[in-house]
DNA sequence: GTCTATAATTCGATAGAC
DNA sequence: GTCTATCGAATTATAGAC
């Protein structure tokens, strides 16, 4: 197995037990019985167990950045726009479920620098949302709704996805779940 | 200060810490140092940190659970069950924020057989939630969509509102939020 | 009820031999 | 890169004096 192998191992497995277990829970002990090899070694992969979230959070944050920029750089309308977003999320979820599920859960955990940090990009994030919801209404491209609550209700609508995808998801049930998730969200659910 | 006003004070502070910083993270040493004691004195009022725990999910669970039964024995349609949904977890999230967010993120560190009883619980609210929307599709007032992805998705799109009450909110706050969530989920985002 | 003291364990991380 | 051994700190929880 090469170097790069082994790091994607120690990095899948990690990422594995700390969705499972949880960081605070997850010992660099439980990583080493994982790997198959003693503590000391974990630190030949990672400089300290903090790390291994940062990098995540960090890593597929800026993702979740890449994507939502180039959606508002098209000329799409609101809706379109929410669709795209849908699409996205069920993406990265389906791509790395894992570290998707720690952008929601394991932020908290961040040292107060890296914390504030994230706090800020999260921020500006959920800004971009709620442009698109306060966009819509103005344009009658959406109902007269609340556009902070529509924005804060659409984000929690699909924040669920990743679970779907932790235990292995062939392609065709990606596209399943996102057809049919964005049907109940930009349909709704009554007649 | 009473011996009643006393136990509730403690909880009322472990429950915050709980939430702020989360289960493993919060130690018996930060619930002492909030109640301005000493870490010996916590177990005057628990038997161990697990329980704190226990004893919340359990009843928090439990509140949900009757607030469904009772309105599921009412001659509802899907549509105003939903409705009525909505309003039992503004209500529940507005009265003990803390707990209705431990039913969402603390739950998983519940030993074993706590967990498997936990699960069997949620497992059933989820199940009568989806009976809903089975039985909505199928009377015609629902749209076609997938009966689990609408459950979960409608289930997740809720599940933030404790977020809004942690802090402290007025009763019209609450039925403000109740009204424009209600409106949103309902009636949905585009025209 | 309050405290001091401490037991028993577990944690992240490092040193150093091979 | 692997291991053994261990450090220093932090954890839950208890014993026992006041």
């Amino acid at each position: 197995m090469s170097v790069a192998d082994r790091r994607a191992n120690f990095t899948k497995i990690a990422h594995r037990l700390i969705y499972e277990k949880g960081y605070k829970a997850t010992t660099m002990r439980d990583i080493a019985q994982n790997m198959g090899c003693d503590v000391a070694n974990i630190y030949n992969y990672t400089k300290s167990k903090e790390s291994i979230l940062e990098q995540s959070l960090f890593d597929t944050s800026a993702i979740f950045h890449e994507g939502i920029k180039k959606l508002m750089r098209n000329e799409l309308t609101p809706k379109e726009k929410l669709i795209e977003i849908i699409k996205l999320h069920v993406t990265i979820s389906y791509e790395r479920p894992y570290q998707a599920a720690f952008l929601i859960d394991e932020w908290r955990h961040l040292s107060n620098e890296k914390l504030n940090l994230f706090l800020k990009e999260r921020h500006q994030y959920e800004s971009w949302i709620f442009d698109i919801f306060n966009t819509g209404i103005m344009s009658n491209d959406f109902r007269i709704i609340d556009p902070k609550i529509a924005s804060i209700t659409f984000l929690s609508s699909i924040r669920w996805v990743h679970n779907q995808f932790v235990n292995g998801s062939s392609p065709k049930q990606r596209i399943e779940l996102e057809v049919h998730l964005t049907n109940c969200i930009i349909g709704g659910y009554c007649s």
